[in-house]
RNA sequence: GGCGGCGUACCCAAGUGGCAAGGGGGAGGUCUGCAAAACCUUUAUUCAGCGGUUCGAAUCCGCUCGCCGCCUCCA
């Protein structure tokens, strides 16, 4: 609220109570969409590391302008709509990985607490009825654009809004509205209707976590109006702070400009995943601050596969060093190891702390991995190598697991890359290949084993030779 | 017009008062039959520009330029 990085400490020690803006159910989800899903997932799963007891509560909006306008082109009722698209959302959600909110709510299944925080406002004369319809009226709320630093007057002057006679000032907005013919509704005092779009935030933030609450998150474009307008109504009806931390995670661009539908600039999330495997997008999106617009290329994308493959390349060493290292000791690098290693732990906790950088712990996970090699490369042995290595690699596969990235194993990520990138090869005919390259090799026949190299790199394989034989990956970028 | 954000190497990107993380790419090297992977060296005396504060600034302040977002539904 202050607009500034804050310290944290939750209203009930111990436990945080967050609140996520979902999905309107009226399209396909696109890349943004899954922004905000991954960002908050992370969050929730950095603080539960951390020992917090969170409560995620991420709604869907199930019934809306948007909802009903799809609804009578497609000449079908609204709930076919709002459930065809969130059973897509939460498919899309699967897919990427990310995982479900504690709890889920739909809009419509809380007309009943809408209509009593509606009535509430009513009462204490934050919001009045107009044919049916009840507005909140902002005037009556001080401190009215304090998230969106606003103020009244500036909104009154650059009010693009269509002008409605009957609100008693044009920032006026709607708790409830009343059905037009075929549309559908709800029985309330004011008579068949529906509940506006930012009531229902308000309704089930209270059910579900308190009147209070830790952090509500969502996209930036839900700053105003719609986190505003929640303000204003929770706080009006409770006369308590309605939230005490607000994120709000920044745009994907295309182009520099805001991947939206309006603009038509944007990619689903199913048309990303079918080239791109379900890590690399989650990957990708770490590589930014949350709060940074995020440019969204193929060559980003690759990018991301390519640092990935960096993490599986290297745990494919590691394991083949713990299979083959010898019993002898002799410690490598094993000081500069150490040393990395000791440090690791603060630096990524560091750099979470403060307002979940992601960036920058990527960027020690890098140093690790770095450090990791340098020391395989010095060719270590002995029980003391193989405990630091195994130290490392633990320690990777937890900060991993925090992340929700680097927690399959390689041959996991290159049987993915596999379909991903639609190779042509099956894992036998790829075997058969290398057998027959074996043979060439042993005869010396370095003219055949390199054709048969090349006509896999054509395929997108990649062959390393090493001493106990040769293995396979998918060429990553 | 009002409000807010951003501008760091060839590309992406962290750093918000004390000698410029990390990834990708380029160049050279080690290893290898040759490769690949990995590692090493190298690639910004400089952080859009100009002033100011400070012992010291990419980091704070002011101005200028450029880009973007919100002000209407939007993740």
């Amino acid at each position: 609220m202050s607009g500034r990085k804050e310290d944290f400490s939750p209203q009930s020690q111990g436990q945080v109570k967050m609140y996520v803006c979902g999905i309107t159910a009226y399209d396909v989800c696109h890349l943004g969409h899954a922004r905000s899903a991954i960002v908050f997932d992370i969050v929730k799963r950095y603080l539960r590391y951390k020992g917090f007891q969170v409560t995620h509560v991420r709604n869907i909006t199930d019934i809306d302008d948007k909802i009903i306008a799809r609804a009578q082109k497609d000449n079908v009722s609204y709930d076919v709509i709002a459930k065809k698209y969130t059973d897509e959302y939460y498919r899309d959600m699967e897919m990427l990985g990310v995982s479900s909110a504690d709890i889920e709510p739909n809009a419509t299944d809380h007309i009943r607490e809408m209509i009593q925080t509606i009535q509430g406002l009513i009462d204490k004369g934050f919001a009045y009825p107009v044919d049916g319809d009840v507005y909140f009226e902002v005037g009556k709320f001080a401190a009215y654009g304090k998230l969106s630093k606003k103020n009244t007057e500036d909104l009154m002057s650059g009010a693009r809004v269509d002008v409605d006679e009957r609100k008693r000032s044009p920032l006026d907005f709607a708790l409830w509205k009343s059905s037009k013919e075929g549309e559908p509704w709800w029985e309330s005092p004011w008579g068949k209707g529906r509940p506006g779009w930012h009531i229902e935030c308000t309704a089930m933030s209270s059910k579900y976590l308190s009147e209070t609450f830790d952090i509500h998150g969502g996209g930036a474009d839900l700053i105003f109006p719609h986190h505003e307008n929640e303000i204003a109504q929770s706080e009006a009806y409770t006369g308590k702070p309605f939230v005490k931390y607000w994120m709000h995670n920044g745009f994907i661009t295309v182009d520099k400009e805001k991947m939206s539908k309006s603009l038509g600039n944007f990619f689903t999330i199913k048309e990303i995943l079918e080239k791109y495997d379900p890590e690399t997008v989650r990957y990708f999106l770490l590589t930014a601050h949350y709060r940074s617009p995020i440019e969204f290329s193929d060559v980003q994308l690759t990018e991301a596969e390519l640092s990935i493959d960096r993490y599986y390349s290297t745990v494919t060493r590691i394991k083949d060093f713990l299979e083959a290292a010898g019993a002898a000791e002799k410690p490598g690098t094993s000081a500069d190891l150490e040393k990395v290693l000791a440090a690791f732990k603060d630096k990524f906790h560091n750099a979470m702390n403060d307002d979940f950088n992601t960036a920058s712990a990527l960027g020690f996970i890098f140093e690790l991995i770095r450090e990791v090699n340098r020391f395989l490369d010095s060719k270590p042995s002995g029980q003391k190598a193989k405990e630091l290595v195994v130290r490392t690699r633990e320690l990777l596969a937890g900060i991993g697991g925090i992340l929700n990235i680097f927690n399959r194993t390689p041959e996991e990520w290159y049987r993915s890359l596999m379909k991903v990138k639609k190779i042509a090869v099956s894992e036998e005919a790829l075997l058969q290949k290398i057998a027959e390259r074996q043979e060439a090799r042993k005869q010396k026949d370095w003219a055949r084993a390199d054709n048969v190299r090349k006509e896999l790199e054509d395929k997108g394989i990649i062959l390393e030779d090493k001493k106990e034989g040769t293995a396979w990956k998918v060429k990553a970028g």
